[in-house]
DNA sequence: TATTGTTATACTCTATAACTATA
DNA sequence: TATAGTTATAGAGTATAACAATA
């Protein structure tokens, strides 16, 4: 089956194969630990910014907060993560607790693993290319808040 | 919103940031053609293999026959293909017709020019090395069937 | 007014499992 | 036995739209 010169020119497509091929091996890395990459990358985040909210996290994932909601809801019921009161009445504060800490540590190697296997027909110059070049083309500096729709959400009130 | 070192340094994850981001602009300029990324690249591989079979159109978009199903019978429900007798009496034969063929002139503007304005922070020498390094990265000589569960099926048997 | 969390609901995409008909 | 298509059903993930509490 051929791709087509179309498909082939087309970065987003590129990626979208290169993303689909390293997301099908570390999902099966994870299931064994009943995470999904999203869970897992959720885990990741609440370690490294202790405290955040739910809306903050929502948007480093690119979800709304009904998403991010149900999400940490998940993570709630497992007994990977706590909410704790935040700094407003209004806000949650997320905090790993000591069974996701074990969690992500495990996670965290096969993650790893799989992570390194898949990659492993670029030579560390060329991991370190694509690197640098996949964050020059993401603006890390201005993400873009969301896909889109809370906008309408804001602009309706 | 810190990612943390291990985030940084997962390519899986780095891609699916990348992915995303052209993915959410490619979708909307999409949206006025009645068309998902998966549906118009589903055109545009119809198209490159004109008289392909279901299945062989579910390999080439990594989900499986009945998934295929589905998005084919949108496709044709839209009026931008047909389902034709294949060389079996089994298989089906795709084929674009003309209000398809007609679409995908359109689509492939748009998504140029999403795809294009997406990337538009690396030089040709970079996006020529961002090509190169993604395609190597993609076994195209052995892509692996599938995500995994058509096997169950076949061994089960 | 804007933001956070929450809930209920619906939609899209994909998979699983079973069946039929070919091969 | 294996393959192509089909169908019914279920699950994951995400969005929309509303509301309450707080800022």
């Amino acid at each position: 089956m051929r791709q087509g010169a179309d498909l082939e020119r087309l970065l987003g497509y590129q990626l979208q194969r290169a993303h689909l091929l390293l997301e099908d091996d570390v999902r099966a890395a994870l299931t064994p630990c009943g995470l999904s990459p999203a869970k897992m990358t959720a885990l990741l985040l609440i370690r490294e910014n202790p405290g955040c909210g739910q809306t903050a996290l929502g948007r480093a994932l690119s979800v709304n907060r009904s998403s991010a909601m149900k999400l940490v809801n998940i993570l709630v019921e497992l007994g990977l993560i706590e909410r704790r009161p935040g700094r407003d009445l209004r806000t949650n504060a997320l905090y790993l607790i000591p069974k996701g800490e074990k969690l992500v540590r495990e996670v965290v190697e096969r993650v790893r693993e799989s992570d390194t296997r898949m990659s492993a027909r670029l030579n560390k110059a060329e991991l370190d290319a694509l690197h640098t070049l996949l964050r020059k083309l993401g603006p890390s500096h201005g993400r873009k808040a969301k896909r889109v729709s809370e906008q309408a959400e804001a602009s309706a009130a």
